[in-house]
DNA sequence: AATTTCATGTAACCAGTTACATGATTCA
DNA sequence: TGAATCATGTAACTGGTTACATGAAATT
């Protein structure tokens, strides 16, 4: 459990998935091999013990599609609670500890925010985004200026990776906010 | 085990950091705690099993600095057998794997690359990188072209995001290039 | 006198990894 | 007919998380 609602990674892009349509663990699979949807394993260790668990907690809800066969195939769809749970999880909003410590998570948490919430949320959590990622990034240089006399040059140029990492971010956003903006 | 050395990236860390100068546990923990590198956890709950580990894997070594305390202060440093592995750790080739899955662990990897290895080995690790980051950046738009139409405004945004990433180290990757080769 | 820092560890827990297993169906 | 794909699962292992524990030394 990565953080206060309770959601690892993985299960917030299991749940994600099949807020948008019903999926079985071998769809999910699929999803996770083929497309760059962030980067998780496709390992079926992962996914059916995570499908498992989402389903005691009641988040969603496998309905058997093929009873006869040795391997029914089980198609997971949102229940009520889940759809709360992914609306409450999403609707969090972003800390520095977040940008620092789950960076690739909040952009799952964005990609997910339509249809889960209105419009609105998508441009707050950008706005959010933005000042911490910047934030951050201006530590970053700051740390930098601090220490870099006694670094080697690659440790020089590892620090300014993070700085132009949250530099990148920032920009993103802003260029995000207007294209949300303009687009509605 | 995240890759064939059988190093995790926090072990690689450690290593990394010892192989500067001798460190206790606690110096360890502080340095995560205390400066951007990587982003680890400080917990002695991770940072004295994985010095454990190192130390009878033979990697790593502990001094005892005063026998009398109850908790003796154990600075460890590096063995000929780590200091052969740490570098061979570093000089491993860059795969597009490890870019589209480990990308921060290959940052680290570069940060300890002096004075592990020869300048010309950072040289080499960069233009590798630079090939894989490129190549990646190459492919999730070539992925966005396909997907696009189906996906929703925020969907476009994530995965333009991560084209952003990729495009980025390359950059990134570019500029250190420049600078290492001006240097020296 | 009280709090923070130094310093190292353990225990319970948990999620993810690798590898294995099964067998039907579809495709070359 | 042999290989790939569909489809779901288990078992052993591993490493990291949180929380707890101890107590000396230094600082406020």
């Amino acid at each position: 459990m990565k953080n206060q609602s309770g959601l690892t990674t993985l299960s917030l892009a299991i749940v994600g998935l099949i807020s948008q349509r019903a999926m079985t663990g071998y769809d999910l699979k699929k999803v996770f091999e083929e497309t760059p949807m962030g980067h998780f394993s496709s390992s079926p260790g992962a996914i059916y013990p995570a499908l498992e668990r989402l389903s005691k907690a009641g988040l969603i809800d496998g309905e058997v599609e093929s009873a006869h066969a040795l391997r029914p195939r089980l198609a997971y769809r949102l229940t009520d609670i889940g759809r709360e749970a992914l609306g409450k999880h999403l609707a969090q909003s972003v800390t520095r500890r977040d940008v620092v410590w789950n960076l690739e998570e909040m952009i799952l948490r964005f990609a997910f925010m339509t249809p889960a919430l209105r419009r609105g949320e998508s441009v707050r959590f950008l706005k959010e985004f933005y000042n911490e990622v910047n934030g951050y990034a201006k530590e970053l240089k700051a740390h930098l200026d601090r220490v870099q006399d006694s670094f080697t040059e690659e440790q020089s140029l590892a620090l300014e990776h993070g700085i132009a990492k949250y530099e990148m971010n920032a920009n993103w956003s802003q260029r995000a906010l207007k294209r949300l903006s303009r687009g509605k």
